[in-house]
RNA sequence: GGAGGGAUGGCAGAGCGGACGAUUGCGACGGUCUUGAAAACCGUUGGGCCCUCACGGGUCCCGGGGGUUCGAAUCCCCCUCCCUCCGCCA
C-alpha cells in the first residue's frame, strides 16, 4: 500500500511510476480527491466531537452540584452537536474505507534503477553462468516428462485421477529428491535465516499483507466454508509473522527461511505450459525472507540474490539473472531480479526464483513497524524475499540435464548426502 | 460439538456511567547517592490520524463491529480470539 502522504505531497512522481508500469494513473486522481474530502471532513468533526466532550463534562458538573435546569439547556444542545457529529463520522467512515479500497489495488512504485520496459521482452540480462544452451548434447534433449516418465518418478496420470489436470505425483527416487532439494536449500540458509514451519492456510488478512488479496483474488484457493486461503507462497505467513508488531532496531534485520507447500490457481494460463512440471497447481519451495530498514534494503536484495544463485549453480545448472522492467514486475514489488535455469530438454529457460525488494509497500499493509534507537515513534520496515528453491522447475531442469544416454539420470554430488548416497536414479 | 470463564498499556493487574489514555506493581530508561556496583530515593516510560517550519494543539484507540446516553473501558447486541471442563480425534 502506498503512503497516502507521498500522494499528498508528490502526486506527480506516483504517477510516474504507476505509469511506468502501464497502468492507467487516472486512479491517483480519485486517492488525492478522497483524501482531500477526508480530512476537511474530520476536521470538522473532530472540532464538533472536542465540544461535545466539553459540554458533557459540563453537564457532569452541573448535576453534581444539582443545577439540574441549567444542565437540561445543555443536554439538548449537546444532543444537536452530537447528531450533526455523527452524521459527519458516518460520511467520514464511507470515505475513508473508499480511500482503503483503491489504495489496496494500486500496485508499488517501481524503484528508479529498475529498468523501464512494457513486457516480458523488455527484461534485462544481468548476467549468465554456467554451460552454454548449444553445448547440451542429444542425450539431454528430452523432456523431463519422458526422462521421468522413463524411470518412474513422476507419475502425473495417477495425480490426475486423484486432484485434476495441473497437480503431480512424485514417486520413489523422484519424490526422494523433491525432499532432497527442500532440505539442501533449508540447510544451506538456516545458518541466518530462522527456519519456520508455518501454516499454509490463512486468514483473509494475512493475504491482504502482501497484496495477494483483493487484486489477485482468482489466482488463489480458497476454503470459503472457513474463510481460509491456501497460501501461494510462504511470503504470505513469514510476511505476516510480525504484523501489528513493533520491533526494536537492534533486533533488525529478521531473516527467517521456510519450506511451506504453495498453491496456485493459475487462473489466467489455461492450456500454457500444461505437460509436465513447468506450470503445476500444487508444489515445494524453500523461500527466504527478511524485514529490515530502510538503508539496508539494498544489502539484503543481493544477500538473497547471492543466496539464491548460489544454489542454483552448486546444482550445476545454467542459469541467468533478469532485471525485471517496470512493466513485467510484480504488483508488489519496487525491484526483482528473476532466475531462469536453461532446461535443454524442453529448450528453454525456466524461472525458479524471483527475488523481490518490496519498500514498505507489505510492511504498511501489515503494519510491520520498528522503533529506531534513540528516535522517538516508529518507522515502517521494509521487506525482501526470494525464493530460495522452488522445486518443480528445478527438479526438472536437473532430470533434463543430467540424463545420460542410457536414460538413466545422475545425481549432483550435493544432493548425494540426502538421498542415502544416491549417484543414478535407474529404472 | 456441549457447558462455563475471559480479552485493559512491554508484562502483571485495578477500574463496574462523568476530571480515565486510564490507579498500582514489575520491567526498561535517565538522575541523585557511591571508589564502583547493589539498595534507596527522584523522574521518564503507548500507538494512529489531522493541523503546525517548529513550540504546541485537536481527535481516536481499553479484542473487533454496532447500539443506548448530554457523556461509555464501564450498560446492551453481534462477531472473533483465548482459557477451563466434557465429548470426539491425529
Amino acid at each position: 500500500m502506498l503512503d497516502v502522504r507521498l500522494i499528498r505531497s508528490d502526486q506527480e512522481s506516483v504517477r510516474t511510476g504507476i505509469a511506468r508500469r502501464g497502468e492507467d494513473p487516472a486512479v491517483i486522481d480519485r486517492v488525492a480527491d478522497l483524501d482531500t474530502r477526508l480530512r476537511e471532513l474530520t476536521a470538522k468533526r473532530d472540532a464538533l466531537r472536542a465540544e461535545v466532550r466539553s459540554i458533557s463534562n459540563e453537564v457532569g458538573r452541573l448535576f453534581r452540584e444539582g443545577n439540574r435546569d441549567e444542565a437540561a439547556g445543555l443536554q439538548a444542545e449537546s444532543k444537536a452537536l452530537g447528531e450533526e457529529e455523527s452524521e459527519l463520522d458516518r460520511t467520514a467512515g464511507e470515505l475513508s474505507s473508499e480511500l482503503r479500497e483503491l489504495l489496496l489495488r494500486i500496485p508499488n512504485l517501481p524503484a528508479e534503477e529498475c529498468p523501464d520496459g512494457s513486457s516480458e521482452a523488455d527484461n534485462v540480462v544481468l548476467r549468465t553462468h554456467g554451460a552454454e544452451p548449444a553445448s547440451y548434447g542429444d542425450a539431454q534433449r528430452v523432456p523431463h516428462w519422458d526422462v521421468a516418465e522413463d524411470l518412474g518418478i513422476l507419475d502425473v496420470q495417477r495425480a490426475v485421477k486423484l486432484s485434476g489436470s495441473m497437480f503431480v505425483m512424485y514417486r520413489g527416487a523422484g519424490a526422494q529428491l523433491v525432499r532432497a532439494l527442500c532440505q539442501l536449500a533449508l540447510d544451506r540458509n538456516s545458518d541466518i535465516y530462522e527456519e519456520v514451519r508455518p501454516p499454509t492456510l490463512v486468514r483473509t488478512d494475512t493475504m491482504v499483507a502482501t497484496g495477494h488479496l483483493p487484486k489477485f483474488v482468482d489466482e488463489a484457493y480458497q476454503i470459503e466454508r472457513d474463510d481460509l486461503w491456501a497460501i501461494p507462497t510462504a511470503e504470505v505467513p513469514l510476511t505476516s509473522l510480525g504484523r501489528d508488531e513493533i520491533l526494536d532496531e537492534d533486533s533488525l534485520p529478521r531473516r527467517f527461511c521456510a519450506h511451506t507447500s504453495c498453491f496456485r490457481r493459475e487462473a489466467g494460463s489455461a492450456g500454457k505450459d500444461t505437460r509436465g512440471l513447468l506450470r503445476v497447481h500444487e508444489f515445494d519451495k524453500v523461500e527466504i525472507l527478511a524485514y529490515c530498514r530502510p538503508g539496508d534494503a539494498p544489502d539484503l536484495h543481493a544477500e538473497i540474490l547471492s543466496r539464491a544463485e548460489s544454489l542454483i549453480a552448486d546444482l550445476g545448472l545454467s542459469y541467468r539473472v533478469l532485471d525485471l522492467c517496470a512493466g513485467d514486475l510484480g504488483a508488489s514489488s519496487r525491484r526483482t531480479f528473476d532466475i531462469e535455469v536453461y532446461a535443454p530438454g524442453v529448450d528453454d529457460w525456466l524461472e525458479v526464483s524471483s527475488v523481490s525488494w518490496f519498500g514498505d509497500y507489505q510492511a504498511r499493509r501489515a503494519n510491520l513497524r520498528y522503533r529506531p534507537d534513540g528516535g522517538k515513534g516508529t518507522d515502517v520496515l521494509h521487506t525482501l524475499n526470494g525464493s530460495a528453491l522452488a522445486v518443480p522447475r528445478v527438479w526438472a531442469a536437473l532430470v533434463e540435464v543430467n540424463r545420460r544416454e542410457d536414460g538413466s539420470v545422475t545425481v549432483p554430488e550435493v544432493l548425494r548426502p540426502y538421498m542415502r548416497g544416491t549417484e543414478v536414479i535407474t529404472p
